[in-house]
DNA sequence: AACTGTCGCGAAG
DNA sequence: CTTCGCGACAGTT
């Protein structure tokens, strides 16, 4: 018995400075990750590969988007099909809610908070952390209360890059709160 | 039991 | 006005 391997398909691509792989399944996104060193990548030993393959519709338009929302472009993520299987409701709760923040606004874990009855504002952050889909759930648009900038998993860097392509960063005075 | 991508308060500079 | 320490909070490992 040889245990069937899903057929996984692999883009890389740069998004204005930095680069970002996305895996599928070809009906799903199972992950994506940022960095601004391409070899970071896990995958990137498939890439030679992969490439010469034609990438499934799914990554093809998210290649498109990608490369728009890179050059300053609004662009919506929200009908992207995810594969968020095995994660807590909870969690997937605080997904969901982050994922209706729209371009080029921003709130802060609190104000998450509230929306789901919950005073637990560390859990936001806790399930935040762990987000697969970095920009298609935009958790760089959650900030903190005081409006500093809180904390990111691919690095702060990235998180001010994000915002600041959104035009939300050089920060408050006429940046809209959601 | 020990962690968090937090918040708000009080105390001190 | 700004920073710092700390306890409370809820969910996850």
């Amino acid at each position: 018995m040889f245990a069937r391997t899903k057929q996984e398909s692999v883009l890389i691509v740069k998004v204005s400075s930095f680069w970002a792989e996305a895996v599928s399944d070809g009906r799903k996104l199972l992950r994506i990750c940022l960095s601004y060193r391409k070899d970071d990548f896990q995958s990137i030993y498939k890439l030679n590969f992969e490439e010469k393959k034609r990438l499934p519709p799914l990554l093809q338009r998210l290649k498109c988007d990608l490369i728009i929302y890179g050059s300053g472009s609004k662009v919506d993520f929200s009908c992207y099909p995810l594969q968020t299987e095995g994660y807590s409701s909870f969690t997937r709760r605080v997904w969901a809610e982050v994922r209706e923040i729209p371009y080029g606004r921003f709130c802060s874990y609190k104000w998450i908070a509230q929306r789901l009855n919950n005073r637990g504002y560390r859990a936001i952050g806790k399930a935040l952390s762990i987000n697969p889909f970095p920009i298609i759930i935009p958790c760089h648009r959650v900030i903190r209360e005081d409006g500093s900038l809180g904390g990111y998993s691919q690095g702060m860097r990235i998180k001010k890059e994000l915002l600041r392509i959104e035009g939300v960063l050089p920060l408050l005075p006429q940046a809209k709160m959601i």
